[in-house]
DNA sequence: CCCTTTCACTAACGGACGTTAGTTTGTTCG
DNA sequence: CGAACAAACTAACGTCCGTTAGTGAAAGGG
């Protein structure tokens, strides 16, 4: 009835993040219970609280961390691109594909659960989500300066655009029929050219 | 203590079912409670089980007339749409986006509460959602046979397209900057063609 | 105008929830 | 090797949950 053999702070710490994300991504934050977290964790609930604040900072940390390794990536991603406009817009599909595939959980948890946050915590998220999107509204931009792009709106396109590609991660499956290669090559196509083919038109 | 004056069973049925809709779409369903629904709608949270069966069947009732008034309506309109590929899709994309805009309460609520259905009403809603899809894979499938299509995978294709219009609803204010035409305009050219313009391009 | 039906009420049940308190034991490091 | 810390435990608190039971007054059709 005290501290158990072979436990670990970090360990278990981690066990927390990982079982607390699958858990938030399969059932939802207000159907997933601490008593249920813990039992998958193979601790009792009160334990949980040696590692966490509260059940609302769980998922606040768990959808801020997620939102921090995305906006790093993206700049690094951004940094080794091209200047040319439809190289770059390339780059940023790719990029932003195969992230949401690989972070599947993380995406939707950071989708869904938004409104499970508390006022301060949901504004500080909905400030890195919009400074996501200015990454791409900025190449949009960029590529309507340089007549690349032939667009109206940037902003709304931008939104298209992201609507469009995360829609990937509710579908994919690894092991389905389609690689990720394949998934960034038909969403680059549909954003580049859409449905409709044009004389001289070169894809791939 | 009895019965309240004025009480009519059609008009309460109705002012629970607006107003669950409203609650599950701002709080989720979960974090919707009962009594704060009955509180709303003026009742005691008991006397809503004269108007529904459970919590879950709510859910459920909502979701599927949504669901049953999507797919009739596009019935319609396809109906109504000429057959040529490129003017079917552009009646698809017009028609979708004006019903999601118009009932963006209803979209939200049968896209993220799915999880919180049972089973077998999950499998029900599913199974529309799918039948509803169809409608756009069997419209690709033509253009493609008919040439007017560049697309590889109409499947892949129709989930991408249909993420990016349904996207719309996550943005979209009435009172905002962008009518609804100019909404449908603009997915509508980025559908058929993309961001890269094309000679001999023709767009609006 | 009465009689049936409808629709609201009050009261409460059993259980689950997030969280706190207090205790005990293993781990770690000077 | 013993003190200080870490990390688990049991027990419980107060609250809220969806739902049921039972009752009585208003509504509405003949």
């Amino acid at each position: 009835m005290g501290r158990t053999v072979g436990s670990s702070g970090p360990r278990t710490a981690a066990a927390i993040r990982r079982v607390g994300l699958r858990l938030i991504y399969r059932r939802g934050f207000e159907a997933m219970t601490l008593r249920e977290l813990a039992a998958e964790v193979g601790i009792q609930a009160a334990s949980l609280y040696n590692h966490i604040r509260t059940k609302q900072d769980l998922l606040f940390d768990l959808i801020h961390e997620h939102m921090e390794a995305l906006l790093a990536q993206t700049q690094a991603a951004l940094a080794d691109a091209p200047a040319e406009p439809v190289e770059r817009l390339r780059a940023f599909i790719a990029h932003h594909i195969v992230y949401h595939l690989e972070k599947k959980q993380e995406v939707f948890v950071a989708n869904f659960e938004l409104r499970a946050l508390e006022p301060q915590h949901y504004a500080t998220i909905i400030a890195m989500r919009r400074t996501y999107e200015e990454n791409l509204v900025a190449l949009l931009d960029a590529g309507v300066a340089a007549g690349a792009f032939g667009i109206r709106d940037t902003r709304i396109t931008a939104y298209a655009i992201l609507a469009m590609l995360t829609g990937a991660c509710t579908w994919y499956k690894p092991e389905g029929r389609l690689t990720k290669a394949e998934v960034v090559e038909l969403h680059t196509d549909m954003v580049l050219y859409g449905c409709v083919p044009h004389s001289g038109e070169k894809r791939g």
